[in-house]
DNA sequence: TCAGAGAATGTAAACGTTTACATCGGCGAA
DNA sequence: TTCGCCGATGTAAACGTTTACATTCTCTGA
């Protein structure tokens, strides 16, 4: 099989000791000593078993990566942004993806156990109580955009509550009164803070009362679809919606341009996200964007940080800012955007 | 820290081999040492040392992934495949992602090696001769949608050729005799092999040559937008265009739209990958479907049955069919789809 | 010349498993 | 009774590293 490092001492004459001190670069060697052992693991094409070296150190170089089955882009964007940083710093990922339930979770969790150093955790399933009860007491942890309730662990949320009240601000400066709201599902943490958001700017803005401007949906186009009809029912009827979602946003769009409701002239919409498919949808959709790939750069750089701090690192919690993405449907007359702008985004090789 | 296996032992009042081999489930024990073994092993929440056991069994079960920079929904796709497949085993996912160069996937390469007991690569930057190279002799690999040229590798591809000329015969079929191409990458695999697919095709539609009607693009959305003007310009005016790829589809259709040329009524446009932003162009983009999860949930279903086969596995190449999705922009009169299929297809879980 | 410092290198224990082999009973057959 | 077999369990070696400690070598300064 692969080449051990008994067998790279004995082709380089010393030691395994020596060996093990130049290829780890720790201890005092002798110049030409150095060159010597090189080239003979070189020659043998010696790798360190990562198992044995696991062993001792209590060291695996890699990071679990716990995502939920998420869809489209988010998957890539978070991966992308967490391998980049792992990667520098000389680390692998374990990714585990689609976790429809808890209990499936817990399983991944497990299985991660002793094979990672650390963790990041982007899962709505999971909460603090099932973390820690299948963790070794002070792993180094990271929640991404999880349901976080003052625990004792390290986190990073997207600000849902700024950008819907960016959203709404936006709309509110376009001259709407009345701006209806889709949520998203009930138990659902993005979903309560972007409600949050949205009743506190119609609040500020106009001083009025949500109540009876609010219709349930639950992130899925279908909801946002059989919202439209509700929506257009209220008296007096409101003159723009701030979906919790571009799914929902885009669901809405597709039942007025059916119903022959024209938007943004008898109605704005506005949704949350920035999906890619957003920019393409006729009017193109205004939304809120939120860099997937920075929140899981993010995450991986503190998480390297509290794996470099040992126990003398303290969890805290941080917010990513949301950023206002205004398009046609909202009413903002933003020109069609250049093409080469577009295309940076888009752009993919293939396939 | 965590339990070792000693400590159980001690906890059941047995040795440690007893409680090796209650845990795997090998070699004969009296049920209720059995029952006794596993309580402590509960107990004292262990979990085995993966270090430690590879380095006797000479396993990980863990599988690398190495995948390309890709963006949008292909990574999610192959990394959901893979990963339902891969765990439905017990096996773990090490991805590393983002290769722009063959150096950097050399690096990643090398960097597995010793960490996995196979691998799963789907890159266009890496080839044979790269792969042999960085491997130990006889490692399980199997390569997706990479350029494979009779290697003794592994291998699954996507049927391109195929789907190509089953858009050119759609087209066809819709009464289009001149039907224009604009090519992928010169150097890319998959754009070669659509580009023979269409030439074909056009061959035995039409028996007429293809010379004239080919121009070069590069998969991004710019290089599309810039062929449109050229297939405008050609004489007699092609009737049809088939893009290498969506992307390139979409940068020709928003030429169109602002040259005021009518999708299909003036001139037909079909594409290959079916993005999710397909079917929301105006018009709907007609494409060619490809299962991308079921591109690597086949893969790693392959990759299990070599690990367990050993040297008596017999590498070979394998061919995923393509799907033809007729839609507007082709000229197809297929009905607005029920809305129901079309939130199937998009629902995600949010953010 | 030589003590002693410090650099360079070697030796061997330890990490936590698995597993070949040894051991120990108990039981049926001779 | 005794032999041999077999099921259940224990003992200890081996896997490939890292590293504390021991040893050897090479100077430097008195």
């Amino acid at each position: 099989m692969s080449a051990t490092i008994r067998e790279v001492a004995r082709a380089a004459d010393v030691s395994v000791a020596t060996v093990s001190r130049v290829l780890n670069g720790k201890g005092p060697v002798k110049e030409a000593t150095g060159r010597r052992v090189r080239a003979a693991a070189d020659r043998l094409r010696y790798v360190p078993h990562v198992g044995a070296r696991s062993l001792i150190t209590r060291r695996t170089h890699a990071i679990g990566v716990l995502l939920p089955d998420l869809f489209g882009e988010f998957f890539s964007e978070a991966i992308r942004g967490i391998d980049r940083t792992a990667r520098g710093a000389g680390y692998q990922l374990l990714v585990s993806g689609s976790h429809g339930d808890s209990a499936q979770a817990e399983t991944a969790l497990r299985a991660m156990r002793g094979r990672v150093d650390g963790l990041v955790v982007m899962s709505p399933s999971v909460d603090a109580p099932t973390l820690s009860a299948n963790l070794p007491e002070g792993w180094p942890v990271m929640l991404l955009n999880c349901a976080v309730d003052g625990t004792a662990f390290d986190s990073i949320n997207i600000d849902n509550e700024g950008g819907a009240a960016a959203m709404v601000k936006h709309l509110a400066g376009l001259g709407h009164r009345r701006i209806a709201h889709v949520t998203g599902p009930v138990d659902n943490w993005d979903a309560k803070e972007r409600l949050r958001g949205y009743r506190h700017a119609v609040f500020l803005e106009s001083g009025e009362d949500t109540r009876g401007l609010e219709v349930p949906g639950d992130f899925t186009e279908e909801s946002g679809y059989r919202a439209a009809r509700l929506v257009l029912g209220m008296r007096p009827r409101p003159t723009a919606i701030f979906a919790a979602n571009d799914s929902m946003a885009i669901g809405l769009l597709s039942a007025f341009q059916e119903m022959g409701v024209k938007v943004p002239g008898d109605i704005a919409v506005g949704g949350f996200d920035d999906i890619p498919i957003a920019r393409f949808m006729t009017p193109p959709l205004s939304s809120v964007a939120v860099s997937i790939a920075a929140l899981g750069a993010r995450a991986m750089e503190r998480l390297l940080a509290a794996l470099r701090d040992g126990s003398r690192h303290v969890p805290r919690h941080e917010t990513l800012p949301a950023r206002l993405v205004a398009r046609r449907s909202s009413g903002s007359r933003s020109p069609k955007p250049p093409t080469s702008s577009r295309h940076a985004r888009t752009r993919r090789k293939d396939p």
